[in-house]
DNA sequence: GCAAAAGTGTTGAGAATACACCCATGC
DNA sequence: GCATGGGTGTATTCTCAACACTTTTGC
């Protein structure tokens, strides 16, 4: 969506293509440099950053639509996405739009839109790697920045809320599922899977109990090839053993760190 | 909405009053001679058993529609009520309904409603005590009943899908909350607690490690009191701790039963 | 005294925790 | 040789799980 002529199409007749008051917003986290962060989209005109999101199509089915608009704008396929919540409650939530303030913001006169009728908005985590992402913008929004999960702004809507809860979810997911597939590349130094759960967790973690635990799960097998990291000790390389961890993400699992 | 006009209206005006696309189903679970129950209305015409739903009003909060909902239909207020998914992938959630299948159902000639449009389901289960309860049905259900979880028959629309994925959650966060205060009469037997655990957990737990772990985690104490019933020894009473309880649950317990 | 339900404690195994020193590498 | 990060094992504590006999009560 570039043109003028897209965007006016949408903003008037998105509705027969959209399933109206119902929109996705995207909570994308990726980890990087021992940090977890979250994808962010600029808006356009409102100076203030909000989460990615999108539309169910009318015919489409609702998980169909979350990987689509994932894909569309990371590139991404077949990654971790799973909805966590619907957000109905907060003011923003339930008011319309005014179109006024549209135009004010996109410099774009509108009479009247699906886009300003009220919107619950269905909240879904997506895991990626961060390296392998390629972000789109598209008309409504100029930039894009991974923020640390610490240090998020204020942001547009209720999207505060919204990665809150994700955040929370993850939490406590964490607990239950394996977690770290899609998040770190296919091999992996034992540092790397310890520091990503810590920053989940937001806590620290000895790090030979962990390795005993990931281990006795059986969820990670270590390697015999190490990777070269410079001036100091070549660390070994662990691999998720996919077939356990499947297992483990269908049946759960009852256990602490 | 009794009378045929009030339905009338409903049916043709409906959306301006409520949100299209989005209805709300509600999961009821009650505790029952040490069985765990839900509560299912019979729709008119269809023959067939479905979960009791609504709508949520054009200005209305989510959770507040969800209350309102089960408000109406039990008379209950103040009780546990929860989101637990949104289902908008399975074929039901896909199509559009007719307008013949409706006239035939309930033999009333209607044209075109945003009744037929493509609707998504947001889950909620609430936890209710049983014995409370007291069922309006509507003019599209004649009948209500409540029905073993274990023996649910097959139902209407998703809705076999919709009463899994809750009793699915409610076993996930029993691991995480303390649950029951909502299910069982203020003060209870041990005997009582430990078998709704058993039940919604569908396993056997050894009540002497029960005990103990409940009452180590500070969440009901027991009482100097004890309960008469006929012919054998009196058991004690327990009660919970409101405010431990309260804070398990917003704080989440990390424990295995 | 007997049938039915309630009450109660201990032990062993396994898991979680806490903790510190040596190794490899490049400069 | 030294600075930096990586690697490894053991002892203690705690929690979970398993298990059976005695007490109360009304008839």
């Amino acid at each position: 969506m570039d043109s003028l002529e897209e965007v006016n199409d949408f903003v008037k007749n998105g509705h027969q293509q959209y399933l109206p008051h119902i929109s996705l917003d995207s909570v994308i986290f990726g980890y990087h440099d021992q940090h977890l962060k979250i994808l962010l989209l600029k808006w356009k005109g409102m100076n203030g950053w909000g989460l990615p999101g999108g539309f169910i199509q009318r015919r489409e089915p609702m998980s169909q639509a979350a990987n689509r608009i994932l894909q569309e704008r990371t590139g991404l396929d077949q990654v971790f996405l799973q909805q966590f919540h619907i957000f109905g409650d907060s003011p923003y939530r339930l008011q319309e739009q005014s179109p006024q303030e549209f135009t004010k913001k996109y410099g774009h006169v509108v009479e009247d839109s699906w886009l300003f009728e009220r919107t619950l908005g269905i909240g879904y985590f997506a895991l990626v790697d961060y390296s392998k992402v390629s972000v789109q913008t598209d008309f409504f929004t100029d930039d894009h920045q991974w923020w640390d999960v610490l240090e998020i702004p204020t942001l547009l809507f209720d999207h505060n809320e919204v990665v809150q809860k994700a955040l929370a979810t993850l939490r406590l997911q964490i607990y239950h599922q394996p977690i770290g597939y899609n998040l770190l590349p296919e091999k992996f130094t034992l540092n790397e899977i310890h520091s990503l759960y810590e920053t989940i967790l937001g806590k620290e973690l000895d790090i030979r109990n962990f390795a005993k635990k990931l281990v006795s799960l059986g969820i990670v097998k270590k390697l015999d090839e190490r990777r070269a990291i410079g001036p100091h000790r070549s660390p070994y390389l662990y691999q998720f053993m996919k077939e356990a961890y499947e297992n483990a993400l269908k049946q759960g699992l009852v256990h602490t760190y």
